[in-house]
DNA sequence: GCATCGATATATCGATTCGATATATCGTTC
DNA sequence: GAACGATATATCGAATCGATATATCGATGC
């Protein structure tokens, strides 16, 4: 799963292991954050596998190098320089990888498999999910709507023992949560479908 | 956090192994649901320490041992015994496990333990925190609500950098869930605060 | 210059948990 | 009494976490 978001973030830019974990702390949060001792290990299976690659990071995204206009004056050269520096401040032997082209295929793969969807999985591919064609992206979505009614039927249905106070206002919350979950993925699905009025072959609801 | 809630259901009755996973797989729901391969090693961690022993089916709740009365007839003696036999239908050689004396003060300690406040502690916690003194319970409550008021600043305040969309409506969900949460805690706090009025020394709130 | 400090960064360790799997036993059915 | 499905214990490998170790850089103060 954590090969996912990596891959992910990696599909946009090259970046290193701290910033990876930064950019997906602050985005998954606390909960569902990664630690460095998953993701280093991520990173070696990642690259053992051929889908990422140790790059220089001086090679990366904004322009090929030398790009920058010499301003002809020492003072600015001498500013845009340490720009630069500053750009990179390169710590501890630090390690950029790059996806390749292998990788841009798993991740295509990881991305549509519905072999795993728990909470997790389901977080993590809808933050890519910008990268599916409409149509997957909705079947996606479908997906976790179709799983969350199913949860919500077993949740609503009351307790065949006898419960604690505690417990049953816990199992009351966990239902008004999901369904709460559910009317947001409908929204979402609602907002796909009205950008794409098109291509109704699979029949799914009315 | 597992021998938390193994301790708690024990703290009500004896209770083997497979039985164990059904109740807390049916009160945590399959998120939160407990495993075999993490269940069975807990036991073996908690009997190891003294907390629970195993202890002989037959010996459970409703007399101690031997109380049945002998009826001095064979026949009856052993249309007791199928009886007593088919009340508990061993299967592969089933361990029922009773909490000790140590394990119920363990039990205590886990749940006033503040060091490992994350959702899944939470959620056992309070389908056990009936055990806990009034006040001990509200001060659980108000950790919660605290750190929940805190996580909901964080998620609050708009992101530095630009944003997917799929990702901004995650983030945004995510805030009204906690926020969702917040209200659920407060009004289990006003509860508590309605049913024990007095004792006002810690000046929580106004 | 240079000592120190805090933020950045990679890495590893032990413990815990999960998911899959193996295996045994019981009750039921035919 | 064979076959089957539910009950029940157990273990394995992989993934992850939380803590910790270690290295490097930039800034600060002297």
């Amino acid at each position: 799963m954590l090969e996912l978001a990596v891959l992910g973030l990696l599909a946009e830019q090259p970046r290193h292991g701290y910033d990876l974990k930064k950019r997906l702390s602050e985005t998954l949060g606390p909960l569902w954050g990664i630690s460095f001792g998953s993701l280093y290990p991520a990173l070696r299976r990642l690259e053992r596998a051929g889908a990422i690659e140790e790059v220089d990071e001086t090679a990366t995204a904004p322009a090929p190098s030398g790009s920058f206009v010499p301003t002809g004056s020492l003072k600015g050269d001498l500013a845009a320089a340490r720009m630069r520096l500053r750009a990179r401040p390169s710590r501890r032997t630090r390690r950029a990888y790059a996806i390749t082209a292998h990788g841009r295929a798993l991740f295509a793969e990881l991305l549509t498999d519905e072999s795993d969807d728990d909470e997790r999985a389901f977080a993590m591919k809808l933050l890519f999910c910008g990268h599916l064609e409409p149509t997957a992206r909705v079947a996606f979505l479908e997906r976790r709507r179709a799983q969350l009614t199913q949860r919500l039927v077993a949740e609503r249905k009351p307790a065949t023992r006898t419960i604690d106070r505690y417990t049953r206002s816990l199992l009351e919350h966990r239902a008004r949560s999901t369904q709460h979950d559910l009317d947001w993925i409908a929204e979402l699905i609602a907002q796909e479908r009205a950008e794409q009025p098109h291509d109704r072959t699979e029949g799914a609801t009315a």
